[in-house]
DNA sequence: GCGTCCAGGTCTACC
DNA sequence: GGTAGACCTGGACGC
């Protein structure tokens, strides 16, 4: 019988825990578990000690509350991991402030919108959004529920994302049998393989002192990362000046802003310039607006 | 049942 | 730098 500990942490002073679980398709992915009716989100976590454990946050009022189902457990370790995923320490401010006076987005600050959930780890934030590429958003749930099924240390009832090194040690032919990757089967045994070999180091672009542009740049060097999705894990650290355009991104943009008709993406671009670095978490506010009406 | 299109795009070759 | 065509998959749709 694992043990379980309980620990409160401190609320940011604008959060809203439920917008930020649900604020874009990542809670519906494992080894995210996001039970409606309870409010709560289950997750595997590294334990900070060389295992897994279970953990699942929910919002405890003037807390946040986080259970940990695991023998050994750096609760130091489980406090980071939380902080990222929930972007706790992430200032919201200036984006808000900007948004007081705006005509269409002054619901942002109120709502305390914004908070893009994100994994534990960049690299499980890169392999997912590579998932996302050129496919519906079914084949995506597919493609990682695969790889945790399948290649995920087992966690209880549970598993964790796969490991780099466990991705690295699987061949080709796994990805495209087993996972129905297809064609980024390559991609992902190019970057497992990186990343396993210390070549490659996702998880220091969070703190990385390039600029956006130049950051974006090497993201771009990933195989199978391109436009959409390096501005998409760009937002995920932290860094809002891309809009990440997908198909999905445009067709809302054409619904709510072109009357339904297509337009080119410099008009997209043009509408939320002013927003200046902000812009691509302007448009994903105005795009997901009626998200939790 | 079968063919076609498309979905939260990217890569490569070519101009 | 811009563009065309190929690329996996599976669900939706029309016939």
């Amino acid at each position: 019988m694992s043990k379980v500990q309980r620990l409160k942490m401190a609320k940011p002073a604008k959060f809203d825990f439920i917008r930020t679980v649900q604020s874009h398709g990542w809670f519906d992915l494992l080894p995210f578990e996001f039970d409606e009716e309870r409010a709560k989100l289950s997750f595997v976590a590294g334990s900070g000690v060389g295992t897994f454990v279970k953990c699942s946050v929910a919002d405890g009022g003037e807390t946040i509350t986080v259970e940990v189902v695991g023998d050994e457990v750096n609760r130091a370790e489980i406090e980071r991991q939380v902080r990222h995923i929930l972007r706790l320490d992430e200032s919201f401010e200036l984006f808000y402030g900007m948004l007081e006076a705006d005509k269409v987005l002054h619901w942002v600050p109120s709502r305390s919108s914004g908070r893009l959930l994100r994994s534990p780890t960049v690299f499980e934030d890169l392999v997912k959004t590579i998932c996302t590429t050129n496919c519906s958003w079914a084949m995506t749930k597919i493609m990682v529920t695969n790889l945790v099924e399948k290649l995920g240390e087992p966690v209880g009832n549970r598993r964790a994302f796969p490991t780099p090194e466990v991705m690295a040690s699987v061949p080709l032919e796994f990805y495209k049998d087993e996972i129905r990757a297809g064609y980024r089967s390559a991609y992902f045994v190019e970057l497992a393989g990186r990343v396993a070999a210390g070549e490659l180091l996702p998880e220091g672009w969070l703190t990385s002192v390039l600029t956006t542009a130049e950051l974006k740049k090497e993201i771009k060097q990933v195989k199978g990362v391109g436009d959409y999705a390096a501005e998409n894990l760009l937002k995920l650290l932290g860094r809002y000046d891309g809009l990440a355009l997908d198909s999905w991104l445009r067709a809302q943009f054409y619904k709510k802003h072109c009357a339904g008709a297509a337009c080119d993406d410099k008009k997209i671009a043009k509408h939320y310039h002013h927003f200046g670095e902000w812009k691509g978490l302007a448009i994903w506010c105005d795009m997901t607006e009626d998200w939790f009406e």
